[in-house]
DNA sequence: GTGGAAGGCGAGCTATCGCTCATACCCTAT
DNA sequence: ATAGGGTATGAGCGATAGCTCGCCTTCCAC
């Protein structure tokens, strides 16, 4: 079951004119993605919209799914480079602040590119990056594990790991689909953050109230 | 934004007959989605499989996304099929053993057949079946809204819709990471509903413990 | 038993796809 | 100022996609 299309860059760009090259292919998959979808993103369409004739796309990327790969791979690192800050900031907050801070940032990153956010989570897996997503995943399911073993006597819950994966799958799943698809819910976000911090905080603590 | 591609069947069968050629016709198209992905699934390739021949097949169904979009509504037709009968098995259970249910549920409808489930919910948006599956969506959540209305007084949560909303999101989208990404977690898949039990009932009941 | 509708067939059309390659321009180190 | 690698170009190739259309077969009401 030998993966055949290769989905790494083909060489480095060196110059700034080059550089400049693969970042409009860039810019311009991620855009037409959004625009037109996977089907109708075509390598000569996304030459046209980087301005870049065909001959120089295919020098930096070899295939399409080379290009859909670097935009994840750019999205993600954005979203993971957030996550690794706000994990730092909410080290030395007690529970129900810092997963009330969690929640909040979850619907912010959730909301700066939204369209995009769901053709990437759409196209990633049939673009073999799956194993690159999920290696994140668990760096965000570590990173809070560490947050909650540092609470450790706080908490109620005795395997932390299942409890990490838990709370991160919830949290992503809730504001993923109230921002995806029941926008109504955040004409009052308020609330929405108000319960899931509820939800997770409850769960996590012995008996808040 | 019109949409072009017509996605509805293109017309019924009425001979047994041709009952049996469309029905080959969905099934081939769910095989190769699941063997070969959406890329490679090609009309002409469904044909193929099915039996039938390319002529036959756009008799039917006016494009692939329509073939598609059959595919998809069949299965969650299935689905909600048994989500009504087990709503119904646990209208008269208390709610931590309503719950367990539910969740033991969700684990088995993921499991029998984890991979078509996973291409059909990464085909959905192109297909433009988005709103349909909402509205299953959001019958699920009205049904399991019912059953909380039954039992308000039990319940310590306020707005019965936001916690059918937050119930049924969290346990799917655990149910469907644990099944389709975390498979090891199913090695001791008693330990996975318990503590989603826990997490769900504990959030839903006053203080259970 | 026959006529018309329903069903089935598949060669082949057009469009577009991913991608190569021969050619030419630009930049920088010497 | 020039050599030579880095960069850019786009016509066009072979492959394959979705899909049509003219024709044949099967079914069924009468």
């Amino acid at each position: 079951m030998a993966r055949k299309p290769l989905t790494n860059p083909r060489k480095q760009a060196s110059q700034a004119r080059s550089r400049v090259t693969v970042d409009a292919l860039v810019d311009a998959t991620a855009r037409i993605l959004v625009r037109d979808g996977y089907d109708k993103a075509s390598t000569n369409r996304i030459a046209d919209m980087a301005g870049v004739s065909i001959g120089s796309l295919y020098q930096y990327y070899p295939s399409k799914e080379a290009l859909v790969a670097a935009v994840i791979d750019r999205h993600n690192r954005q979203i993971m480079r957030r996550v690794r800050t706000v994990l730092t900031e909410i080290a030395s907050l007690p529970i129900e602040r810092a997963v009330r801070r969690l929640v909040a940032f979850a619907i912010e990153a959730h909301r700066i590119d939204p369209r995009l956010h769901r053709v990437l989570a759409e196209q990633i897996p049939r673009v073999g990056r799956l194993e690159n997503v999920e290696a994140l995943n668990r760096e965000g399911y570590a990173l809070f594990r560490d947050y909650l073993e540092s609470r450790r006597d706080e908490l109620r819950v005795r395997d932390l790991d299942l409890a990490a994966f838990v709370c991160a799958t919830s949290i992503e799943a809730l504001t993923h689909s109230a921002v995806l698809y029941h926008t109504e819910m955040l004409r009052d976000a308020e609330a929405l953050i108000e319960e899931t911090t509820r939800f997770i905080s409850g769960y996590l603590q012995p008996t808040s109230v």
